[in-house]
DNA sequence: CGGAGCCTTGAGATTTATCAAGGGTAGTGG
DNA sequence: CCACTACCCTTGATAAATCTCAAGGCTCCG
């Protein structure tokens, strides 16, 4: 099974709530093509939008031109999860494959959480995973290893793609380039490079084209000191 | 004037939003020893924990014992900010200095967010800043060196005490040690050691005792890449 | 007076960055 | 169908930032 959205994955919902969400989702859409912003920095968004197919990231640049990726939208991801926002962006997100994203109205969402007490929660819970998200990325860049970051990355989308249906297997789609791994992990893509290649002369991964297929789950999970306990899974409903 | 919590501090509060969430705080106190944990990883928090004073850190601890601090938790701030949490934490919260906090049923404050939309608001406005905070850490250890790592820290806690009303002047509290800054920034003791020093050489920075004084804000703003988008200041209310 | 915790300093090792160049591949236009 | 360009990946050599190890000093407290 495919989830249009991770609020969708919440394991509480019941028909009438994903129903009422897809509703939501239908009413309007946009396709953006790649390395496109979506949200400018200082931009108050108008929508809330929930992306439903291709990747996009949450980025900063710094005056000097230094850009850090923050976060991965992956499909399913909502990109603005504050129905009562109204508030004005401190990042940027921009895509980075083509992208299909919802548009919906803000008012509408929270009149949804209103509503039900089940998609309120859910709204909550996909902000307490983004946030533990966000906190493994800071354990990443200040205690691991080059090596153990990149090997972090693939864990973790390989288990957030898992968790929305969206694998074959131990293979998924992984259309970053090297460039865009060094912003992600605060290195360097030269180092990056030597890094990968070390990944797959171990065995751990094979990637190449747009996909990534883990060779040996575990021992890259070992690598990368990775558990999948800040995805908080228990509460979503297995994908398989 | 000094906030009690962050809640407060929220612009478009009442007061008698502002009554009913100290009356929360009333109801159950609790003062913690330094360097104890106040919520451990894995556990589910039967409480949400305001810091009504004292200081303490998220942190993240890998089993070969390298620690992370994740964010600094200081005097009004949330460390359970979900009403509707009975979550496992994917992180532990320990103090840093001796704490009081305010256990508060997560049931009251939910039951507090449905009567009033501005305390709801309020909710949502301080897990938007703790996003953005999240992410400043974030690009701070992928894309700062270590010196502008550390010029951040000193940065954003002093702009989060100010607008708590606990700084005079441009002199604050500041109880960490360099080997927590070291946690919080990804380097080790005696490097942060060095770095401190060159802040206070070149006339920045003034640090002794548990008190930053900050000699020149701009240019630390400036060496820091800080700006202050990313407290969302502009819907707090100012405490001078 | 002794110990513990914290800060400071020095010297050498390691990781990662920087600079520079070459090669592969896919798409584009002639 | 071929040349050409753009983008990405790869490799090598050298440099810089940061870490590691080791030791000494200061201050506070019992």
């Amino acid at each position: 099974m495919r989830y249009r959205s991770r609020l969708h994955a919440f394991s509480e919902l019941t028909d009438a709530d994903r129903t009422a969400i897809d509703a939501l989702l239908d009413q309007r859409q946009r396709v953006i093509a790649p390395r496109r912003d979506v949200v400018a920095e200082g931009e108050v968004p108008r929508f809330v939008h929930v992306v439903l197919d291709g990747w996009a990231c949450r980025y900063r640049q710094l005056s000097d031109g230094r850009r850090q990726l923050l976060s991965l939208l992956l499909p399913g991801d909502l990109i603005d999860p504050y129905p009562q926002a109204v508030a004005r962006s401190d990042h940027a997100v921009g895509t980075i494959t083509t992208m299909t994203v919802a548009e919906v109205a803000p008012d509408a969402l929270a009149a949804l959480g209103r509503e039900s007490a089940t998609i309120a929660r859910a709204l909550w819970w996909n902000n307490h995973v983004a946030m533990g998200t966000q906190r493994e990325w800071i354990a990443s860049l200040g205690l691991r290893s080059a090596r153990e970051r990149i090997a972090l990355l693939f864990c973790e989308v390989y288990f957030r793609l898992r968790t929305s249906g969206r694998c074959m297997g131990r293979a998924c789609e992984f259309p970053l380039t090297q460039a865009d791994l060094a912003e992600a992990t605060g290195l360097t893509p030269v180092h990056v490079n030597r890094m990968v290649q070390e990944l797959r002369r171990d065995g751990l991964i094979a990637w190449g084209g747009r996909t990534l297929t883990i060779l040996d789950l575990d021992a890259l999970c070992g690598v990368a000191s990775f558990t999948p306990a800040y995805l908080h899974l228990d509460r979503a409903v297995s994908a398989g």
